[in-house]
Parts: structure tokens; sequence; C-alpha cells
DNA sequence: TGTACATCAGTGAACGCGCGTTCACTGATGTAC
DNA sequence: TGTACATCAGTGAACGCGCGTTCACTGATGTAC
């Protein structure tokens, strides 16, 4: 798991090892600024290192290659707009469900348009000839899960959705996938109907299409308030999942 | 607006205007499936010129530019899916207002599934340092402008969105440039309630929401029959919209 | 129908640039005695 | 506390590659008489 060029890092505290956290932090930090400006298919080890002042072979003492460097962004921002949405979901009074899924949804938007570049790169076009290992896969989660907790909370309220519209087929096969996975760790009630999981889903991807249109442009000439726009999307989505 | 590099395309149909139209089709092919591999931020004309068996700077005679090319991909596509969606809109009866709506929504998933290199270009992450021309936005609005007409349709036999959720303020302010928008057009009766445009907007942006997540792989262990998933989001959208 | 000139398509070399990555080297820091 | 050796950070040069774009040139096609 260590190599010569990647030690584990000693338990001293030595000069040493202080200065190789805040310099990987500022690589990291310069290449997370990179991506606004450059984009995730744009990112370039020698530009970083350009920005943190070092020779270009000099950045591989702190990472070992630009795709390593990438799945290390993935892991970070993946885990830092996990953090925000938690955080801001767990600010709300826990029995109110809507506000609860507000602040989360506003959490995400917060985030994320205050971090573009990184919106991009988790969100936006996938970086070509890059395959993410399976680390991100985790950290990627955790946005959805607040919702699903929101939504299981909902029906434990014995609060339901809407009823599926007419001449609908059955959702059950579609949504098997996700409440399978959402059973085994326990984030839903057993109990919980199809059409919840569904509206869940829906609602999630929804909000990441109304941050995807506003951040590359979509909105540009139908709506000049973004953030407003958003918080109606949000409520009424909020409203269909059954949340109130 | 000519040059002599780029002069219009002369009323003959002799054989150098043939071949020109021919290979500038060719260029513009090799260009879409590039898109594919390397995405549009990785767009190349060196790799453009390779695919089509010429030398690198022969493709200037019918391209002045990356970002020209660009241009032309943006437009060509933009196009290419606004006839998708409206031929396949077209084909459902008028009266049948969900039934329209969902082949839109379908005929949009169909087109952006089976080219997706090209909904990278037009809905992924913008590419750094290219500003697309003014003569790419009216492309673009296509696929809205079907949507917004289904809309004015179901306004017009009287058919009505849900009431907004109780404690959301006004949509008004928010939905007044598209409003705007939409009735310089004709494109929406002038009677056309706020929660329509609303209601319009999200449906829009959610559908985007649904393929962008299936196409940038986020449903991936969650849903693994996208098509049946998106249908049910398409449905309830429809639903939420109003339309039945 | 034939000729003379103008236009255009495609070539190949070149420009200056940036990229990821490797490698032998230096000097500084850390560790064991 | 001091010394000897091992580890590590950072340097600078180099590798082979691809990029967008320009330019002088050639041969083929088109046009005017």
């Amino acid at each position: 798991m260590t190599d010569e060029h990647h030690p584990a890092p000693p338990r001293a505290r030595t000069a040493r090892s202080l200065a190789r956290e805040t310099l990987t932090r500022e690589i990291v930090a310069a290449a997370r600024a990179r991506l606004r400006t450059d984009g995730p298919a744009g990112l370039s080890l020698r530009a970083v290192a350009r920005d943190v002042g070092m020779v270009s072979s000099a950045v591989y003492r702190y990472v070992p290659s630009r795709d390593a460097l990438l799945t290390l962004l993935l892991v970070e921002t993946y885990d830092e707009l996990g953090d925000a949405v938690e955080q801001a979901e767990a600010r709300a009074p826990r029995d109110d469900l809507t506000g609860r899924w507000l602040a989360a949804a506003r959490g995400l938007r917060q985030w994320c348009t205050t971090h573009p570049g990184e919106f991009a790169l988790l969100y936006g076009t996938p970086v070509p000839g890059y395959a993410a290992p399976p680390d991100t896969v985790e950290p990627a989660t955790r946005v959805v899960r607040v919702l699903v907790g929101i939504a299981a909370d909902a029906q434990r309220a014995g609060l339901h959705p809407r009823p599926a519209p007419d001449g609908v087929p059955p959702a059950g096969p579609v949504v098997a996938p996700a409440r399978a996975y959402t059973l085994e760790r326990g984030l839903m009630p057993d109990d919980t109907p199809d059409e919840t999981v569904v509206r869940t889903l829906l609602a999630w991807s929804a909000l990441f299409g109304a941050i995807s249109f506003e951040l590359f442009g979509h909105l540009e000439g139908s709506v000049t308030d973004p953030e407003a726009w958003y918080d109606q999307a949000a409520a009424r989505l909020a409203a269909d999942a059954g949340l109130a």
C-alpha cells in the first residue's frame, strides 16, 4: 500500500511531515482553483506546480500522477459537499420535514455555486480517459443519503407522496436496486412505498438539473434570479415528494 | 462576411463546390465522433484532420479555427436535437397533452443517449476559454419551446398545474423574464398563470437532470433500467405540471 | 471548342507552446547509536 | 550531545508527444473570352 515515493505519514510530527501536509494541501487547493479556470479535463500537473511555486517534477513527491490527483480531488470534494449538505440539513428542526428538505437543497446549491469548478468535476462531463476508482463511490452517495433520510422520516411520520399518475406502469422494478441499496444500509423503513423511492430519486436528480442549468449557463435569458428560482423548484419537489 | 479562405458557396454546382460540401460534412461528422472519445474540451483540429485523412493545415480551408468548429457543432447539434424533439412531439395527437409531453420527453432522451458526445457538448461542462456566440442561442431554445408549447395548449384547454405549496413566496418575479420571453414570441397565452411557467421550467430542467445523471454515471448502482426510470420521472413531471 | 488566367484544395515544413513523466543529482532533515 | 548514515524534498534537464495556426508552394478546377 505504501511505496518509496509515498510513504505512510510517520507518527512523529516532524518538521518534514508537517511541511508535507501543508504542501499537499497547497497542491490540492491549487488544483481545485485550476478546475474553475481550466475545467476538469484541462487539469494539468505542470500548471498546479507553477501555482504552488514548484518545479513540475517536484509535485510527484506528493501526488503519484495526474489521475491520482483527480481521485484525490473527487474524494475530497464529494466529502466536502456531503458535509455541507449534512450540516445544513442538521440545522433544521427534526420534525420539520419540509424545512429539512429545503435546508438540504439550499445547502447543496450554496456549495455548488460557491464551488463551480468542483461542481464541474463532480457532476459535469466525465474526464475522458479517467475512470474514477471505487473509493470515490461512497463519498459520492452522501448527498442522496441525506435526501433519503428525510424521505424515510416522512414515511415514519405517516406522510405519503402523491399517488402515481394514472396509466403509469408500476414503479417497483425500476426502483428495486435503489430500494435494495437503502434497505441493506437501514436507510429506509422496510415498508417504504415504491412511490416514495421514485419521488426521492426524481427530486434528487431534479435539484442537480436545476443547479447544472444555472452553472452551465442554460438559464441565461429566462431566469435572472437563479437562487429564488431554485427555491421555488425545491419547494415544489418537496411537496410533490409528500413531505408536507 | 466572406473572406478569401471561406467564400460564399457559388450558385453553380461545380465539382469543387460539391466536394467542399461533402468534405465539410465529413469534418463535422468526424468532430462529432471525437466528442464522444475526447470530450468537448479535448476537441482537436489535428485529430479531426487525421480522421478525415487530411493534413492538419488542410482543414483550415473548411473551418477557420477550432472555436469556429465548436460553434458549427453547437448550432448543428442544437438544431438536430430540436428537430428530434419537435418531430417526436408532433407524432402525438394534438389533444393528448400528456402523450405529447411524454413523446417530447422520450424523443429528448432518445437523442441524448444515442448522441452522448454531443450531449456533453450541449449540456455538460462548458469548454474553458470558449464563449458561444449569439447565433447559438436561438437553436438552443428549441427544446424548451416545445415544452412551452404543450403547456400553452394545456392552458388553452383549461388545465391547470397544481397550486403552489403553502408558504412559498409568489413565483411572479422569478418567472417574469421567462414569461416576457414567451409572450414576446406568442408562445403562451397572456393569461397563463405563473404556476404554469414555474412548472414548465422545473420540468424542463428536471428532464435534463435525469438525462445528465444517466449519461454521466450518477445512476450507477441505484437504477439499472434508466429508460424505465426516465419514463417514470417524465410521467410525474407531466402530472405535476397539470397536463392531465 | 480551345486557350489563358484566376481561383481554390491540399501539402509539408515550421513556429512556439504545453503536456505527463522519468532520472540523476544536491542538500536538508531525521534516526540510531 | 555528537556523529554517521538513511531518508526525503526539490532541482533541472530530458524524453516523446500533441496542440493551433501560418505560410510558401503545387497542381487541379473553374471562368472569361
